[in-house]
DNA sequence: TTTAAATTGTTATAATATAACACCATGTAA
DNA sequence: TTACATGGTGTTATATTATAACAATTTAAA
């Protein structure tokens, strides 16, 4: 389970937003979008963001620099995300796979290093797009 | 292996920058270095990026916004890609492990999705930083 | 209660990336 | 040989994403 954290007023406006939001959010939209609840500048978006991504109640999807709620309660899942991107109409949904994040969890590569976290993106089609 | 490309001139000074590079460069960092050779916007740069990524011989480091040469020999690479990223010194290294790429490319959801492409960075500690 | 740590608000600016347009080179089909 | 499609180039301007620096305030722990 994540650590209980309590979120500040603007942690809780900005991850409320994005946690409703049916697609992942970028930080200018964000910002936009809460722009009439007095948050007027990007830093405070990006602060707030950089906060939620650390205690791991959103992600963020590298390849779009756009922004998720978690919806997985397994306690990794700070540290091991995985997505689904479909490069026609741009769903992307967290993957919970427990095979996957237990393979990933102990991958070792050639030298016997492990990883303390990872970041998989899968891209293809969805079903409405294929 | 990959399909053949003759590199425009643009395409060549770039990739043979970055190839020769030790470490992934950033898109601004490249424009600099070849400014003495006649590429002075970012527009010329990012288009032969884009397209050395296309063709698979660079790949993105998403978490970094940095390129790096591909330097497997793999015919799948430039769709199934993996790195080590270390926290501290930021060494990037390409991942090249059978099985990994064969667990991924393999890798079905919940509703039986296979996926085209999927890039995975590791994070951790690379052995001098440990 | 005082002190350290975290958060906030603000202005300015840095870093990353694309739009739009005119032009040029090359291959190929009529 | 012309025409025309495709992809690359050069250019200016601008959009998008993200951080620096600083002062003030709030919060939580000792």
């Amino acid at each position: 389970m994540h650590k209980e954290h309590t979120l500040t007023k603007n942690q809780q406006i900005i991850f409320d937003l994005i946690d409703k939001s049916p697609e992942p959010m970028k930080a200018y939209a964000i910002l936009f979008s809460v722009q009439k609840k007095g948050i007027k500048a990007p830093l405070q978006v990006y602060r707030a963001l950089d906060k939620l991504v650390e205690i791991g109640k959103i992600h963020k999807i590298e390849s779009r620099n756009a922004f998720i709620a978690c919806h997985n309660s397994s306690c990794q899942v700070s540290k091991a995300t995985a997505f689904s991107i479909c490069e026609i109409c741009e769903k992307i949904t967290e993957i919970s796979s427990a095979s996957l994040s237990k393979y990933l969890a102990n991958f070792k590569d050639k030298d016997g290093m492990k990883y303390s976290k990872y970041n998989l993106e899968f891209f293809g089609l969805c079903k409405k797009c294929r």
